[in-house]
RNA sequence: GGAGGGGUGGCAGAGCGGUCAAAUGCAACGGACUGUAACUCCGUCGGGGAAACCCUACAUAGGUUCGAAUCCUAUCCCCUCCA
C-alpha cells in the first residue's frame, strides 16, 4: 500500500521525515520526474525575521530546489494587513504597510542564504500575495471563487472542527483566510504554472482547499505535502530559549548563541534534527544520532556546525564551534561570545553596579532577576563568583566575561 | 432579547473582606548529579532599590469599608441555556 517515490525530492522527503501527508504521492511523483515542479510555501509578513520553528519548511524548499525544481517563497504580505488568524491570543496589531515591507525584507535576508534567485527555470522566485489580494474584489470573489466552497465540507476539516468541538470561537476572518489562501495557490498556478504547496500539517485544510480550487477553476492537477509538525522529545515546541526565539537572521541572535541552540539538542531529538536540518546523507545521520552516552556529544557539534553553517555561513559556524570550545573545555574567553558595550556615559565613577551590568549584558532579564541570580550564586564575573549585589565594577578597554548559571555567558567592556 | 456562569501572574487553575505579590501544576531560571543531554532532587520565580523600604498588579471605571482579587454600581469581553 505504501508507495515508494522515485523522483529525487520525494525520496529525499520521506527519508529524512519530512512528509506526513500527500494530496496524491504518486502523482506528484509522477509530476516530478516529469519535469521541473514550481513548489511554494507561504510565509507570514509579520516578523522581520524567521525562527527555527520555520526551519523545516526552508529546508523543504532548498531540497525542492537542490533536486531541480522551482522554489517560490510567497510573502504573506496580503494577508498580514489583516491580522492573526490563528490568534486565539489578543489580538495582533495590525501592521502598517511600510512593516509589511520591512518585514519582506528581512525574510529576504533569510532565503538568501538557503536558496538561489534568478530568473533560471529552477531559480527561487519570491512572490506576494499582496500583488492580487489588494485588488481582489468582494463581490467579484464571491460569485467567481465563493461558489466553489461549501460551508458542509470546510466544516469537516480539522482545523475548523477542532475549534468547533472545542467550543472555541472561529472569526468569520479566520475562516476566509482558507479561501484566501486557497486563491492564492490557484493564482499563483495561473501565473507561474504552480503545481505544489508544501506547508505543515496544520495547513493540510488550507492546502486541500487550494488544490480543489485550481483544479476547478484552472483545470490543473496540482499537489499538496505536509510536513509533521515537529515537537521535541519531551512534546515541546522546538523554537524557544531562554531569551526567546531563536532567530535566523544574526541581527536578532548572535551566530554564537545560534549555534548553541543546536548543540544543546537533546539526545533523542538528535538523529531526527541532522536528518532535517543538515544535508549530510541519512545514513551518517541516523549513525551519529545512534550514538550512545557522551559520543553523542560529537554528533550535536556537527548539528550545530551544519545548521549554523547553513543559516549563517561557514565561517560564523567555526568561529562558534571555536569559542564555544574555549569557553566549555578550557573555561576561558572565545571571541564569538555575545559582547556588549556599555557606553562611558553610563558609567560612575565607581563603574557600574553588578546587577545593572547583567542587566545590560542580557543575562538578567530585569534587576530582580539579576539579584537572584547572584543569591543564588548563578552570577560570576570572569569565573569568580559575584557575592555582593551591590558591588560596583569598573570597566575597562579589556572585556570582562559575565556567567550566569554554567551555559550563558556573555562579554561587557566600556564602549 | 431573556436567564445563568465567568474574566486572576508566561500558560493552566485556586482563592471569594484582613495573615494575598496571591495556593497548586506546567513553563522558565539557579544549584546538585552528568555528557553544555535526559531523568531525579533542592532552591527561586511582578518591578525598583546595596538595603531599609517603596511602587504597580487579580477585565475597565467608580463606590462601600479602618482594610477589597474578594462586597456594590456601571462598562467591555467570553461561555452556557432559552427565544
Amino acid at each position: 500500500m505504501t508507495y515508494t517515490p522515485k523522483s529525487e525530492f520525494l525520496h529525499q522527503m520521506q527519508t529524512r521525515g519530512f512528509m506526513q501527508d500527500c494530496t496524491d504521492l504518486q502523482g506528484l511523483d509522477d509530476a516530478l520526474i516529469e519535469g521541473v515542479v514550481p513548489g511554494y510555501i507561504g510565509f507570514d509578513a509579520t516578523a522581520d525575521s524567521l525562527h527555527v520553528g520555520s526551519m523545516i519548511q526552508i529546508m523543504m524548499l532548498r531540497w525542492l530546489q537542490k533536486t531541480g525544481h522551482k522554489p517560490v517563497v510567497l510573502m504573506g504580505g496580503g494577508t498580514s494587513k489583516i491580522g492573526d488568524p490563528s490568534g486565539k491570543d489578543e489580538a495582533r496589531q495590525l501592521l502598517t504597510n511600510d512593516q509589511i515591507g520591512e518585514n519582506i525584507k528581512g525574510i529576504r535576508k533569510v532565503f538568501d542564504r538557503f536558496l538561489t534567485f534568478g530568473d533560471g527555470p529552477s531559480d527561487a522566485l519570491q512572490a506576494n500575495n499582496a500583488d492580487w489580494l489588494d485588488t481582489l474584489n468582494y463581490i467579484e470573489f464571491l460569485r467567481d471563487y465563493g461558489r466553489h466552497f461549501t460551508i458542509n465540507r470546510m466544516l469537516t476539516f480539522d482545523s475548523v472542527r477542532l475549534r468547533l468541538d472545542r467550543e472555541q470561537p472561529l472569526t468569520f476572518l479566520e475562516f476566509n483566510y482558507m479561501l484566501l489562501q486557497a486563491y492564492d495557490f490557484m493564482e499563483m498556478n495561473r501565473r507561474w504554472g504552480v503545481g505544489l504547496q508544501m506547508g505543515g500539517s496544520d495547513q493540510w485544510g488550507n492546502i486541500v482547499n487550494g488544490v480543489d480550487l485550481t483544479r476547478r477553476i484552472n483545470r490543473n492537477t496540482v499537489f499538496g505535502l505536509t510536513t509533521p509538525l515537529l515537537t521535541k522529545s519531551d512534546g515541546s515546541k522546538m523554537g524557544k530559549s531562554a531569551n526567546g526565539a531563536i532567530w535566523l537572521n544574526e541581527e536578532r541572535l548572535s551566530s554564537y548563541e545560534f549555534w548553541q541552540f543546536w548543540r544543546n539538542t537533546s539526545d533523542a531529538d538528535t538523529g531526527k534534527f541532522l536528518r532535517l536540518f543538515t544535508e549530510l546523507p541519512v545514513d551518517e545521520c541516523n549513525r551519529l544520532g545512534a550514538l550512545q552516552g557522551s559520543e553523542i556529544n560529537e554528533a550535536k557539534i556537527i548539528l550545530a556546525n551544519e545548521v549554523t553553517g547553513l543559516a549563517r555561513g561557514p565561517e560564523a559556524a567555526q568561529a562558534a564551534e571555536a569559542t564555544a570550545r574555549e569557553v566549555f573545555e578550557k573555561g576561558g574567553i572565545g571571541d564569538d561570545l555575545p559582547t556588549v558595550a556599555i557606553p562611558a556615559a553610563d558609567l560612575s565613577e565607581a563603574g557600574i553596579s553588578v546587577v545593572q551590568l547583567f542587566v545590560r549584558a542580557g543575562l538578567a532579564s530585569s534587576g530582580k532577576e539579576a539579584k537572584r541570580l547572584i543569591a543564588e550564586g548563578g552570577a560570576r564575573i570572569d569565573d569568580a563568583p559575584v557575592t555582593d549585589a551591590g558591588q560596583m565594577i569598573g570597566l575597562s578597554d579589556a572585556p570582562l566575561k559575565l556567567s550566569a548559571g554554567k551555559k550563558r555567558h556573555a562579554l561587557v567592556q566600556r564602549g
